[in-house]
DNA sequence: GGGCACCCGCTTGCATGCAAGGATGCGCGC
DNA sequence: GCGCGCATCCTTGCATGCAAGCGGGTGCCC
């Protein structure tokens, strides 16, 4: 997914981290050209970049004007909690039907041992960063591939609206490790209901703290 | 969706249509210079149309081979229908939350209705089309754009797996139009509980007929 | 006969040229 | 002063040229 083409990959990435890091705010009108040059490439694998930021809705292109950053729109932060959490509760659900879960639970606990440690640490960029892995692993644990295709896609503008927005306060994170704790717990159990019911209570917290 | 340049979205569409449709079987080969003959075009729309089908999954770009369509793996249908009643639960318990189900029933009960005619006559291409538009009514009528985008993908795989594996049969028309009533008098009843029960049920008939 | 190297044709990656479409701002007419 | 039209600059859409990577087939050598 990095690395495709050595310059259209170059483009995509550093447009891509532009947007989501927040430097490129919505509305803003670049061209294909201005970031040729910034990166010494011509329009083409520009080109190509600004594409595959279209098909993810991270920009638009309008013929022959340029291509507009997507502005976040107020009801980004839910639809985006409310999709994550539909994914993974279908994905967590299908563990439990095919009796999946342990090849998967070790590496949460491991993950999930980090994250304490971040937590105490105080380590907020680490502690994101376990965060989204534990979900990861139960994405992809379930073995269903457009389940993790749509995931990277709602990872990705989730990073962006937690860029703009405030950042988590430390004392969350304890919480958000409990939380994690409990979903561990509710697979281990192959308890579907109840992972669904926990995380549904963890994307509330986040929803609050947005 | 389907005319953002004259020429790359020309491409796009005939080579859309050819994987969905099935004309252009998994593992195929295929070259840009030969759809561009097709269609008396260059390379360059071609290769476009290339990268947008990537990245909807639908093909791969191996880079300076060509690009293969994407065979469908034998998990694609459970993988599409879990996804599917996924989001449209999640769209469905949002209308309900939001009290906004009374701007989408009438719709419905009108599709539902031409949907009727259409299987009381054995139309199958225009239930089918009605049984997609009932349900991308919900999706839309939640207001969440990214379930919108996801749907949408979503229904382009479905549609290849129609293609690729047998028809429905006739007799299953009835029944689906059955499940929808069902689906619509949970709405109205605002029950999301009950959508998603029913929703879960006319996904199995689905996953029965693959 | 078997194995290896080379060459050729295929493919795309990227740069560039040309032309068309859209927005802006200036100047003219009123 | 106000409004309209035009010219200009900006943008991208598409065609094409060149080079590089990959695979298949052939021919040589052993």
């Amino acid at each position: 997914m990095s690395d495709p083409n050595p310059a259209a990959g170059r483009a995509y990435t550093h447009v891509k981290t532009r947007i989501l890091s927040g430097d490129l705010a919505g509305g803003t009108l670049v061209s294909e050209v201005q970031v040729g040059m910034e990166l010494g490439l011509s329009r083409t694998p520009v080109h190509e970049a600004f594409l595959r930021l279209d098909a993810e809705r991270l920009l638009t292109l309008s013929s022959r004007k340029g291509a507009v950053i997507t502005p976040i729109s107020p009801r980004e932060a839910r639809n985006v909690l409310e999709m994550r959490e539909a994914v993974e509760a279908t994905a967590a659900r299908r563990m439990v039907e095919d009796g999946s879960t342990d090849k998967t639970l070790p590496a949460l606990a491991s993950v999930l041992e980090r994250q304490r440690v971040h937590a105490a640490e105080g380590d907020v960029d680490r502690f994101v960063a376990a965060d989204e892995e534990f979900h990861s692993l139960v994405i992809d644990g379930s073995g269903n591939d457009i389940a993790a295709q749509f995931y990277a896609q709602l990872r990705d503008r989730q990073q962006r609206l937690r860029h703009l927005l405030l950042r988590l306060r430390p004392g969350d994170l304890a919480g958000a490790c409990g939380d994690h704790e409990h979903l561990a717990d509710a697979l281990a159990k192959s308890d579907a209901d109840e992972y669904a019911r926990v995380l549904h209570a963890h994307m509330a917290r986040y929803e609050g703290a947005l």
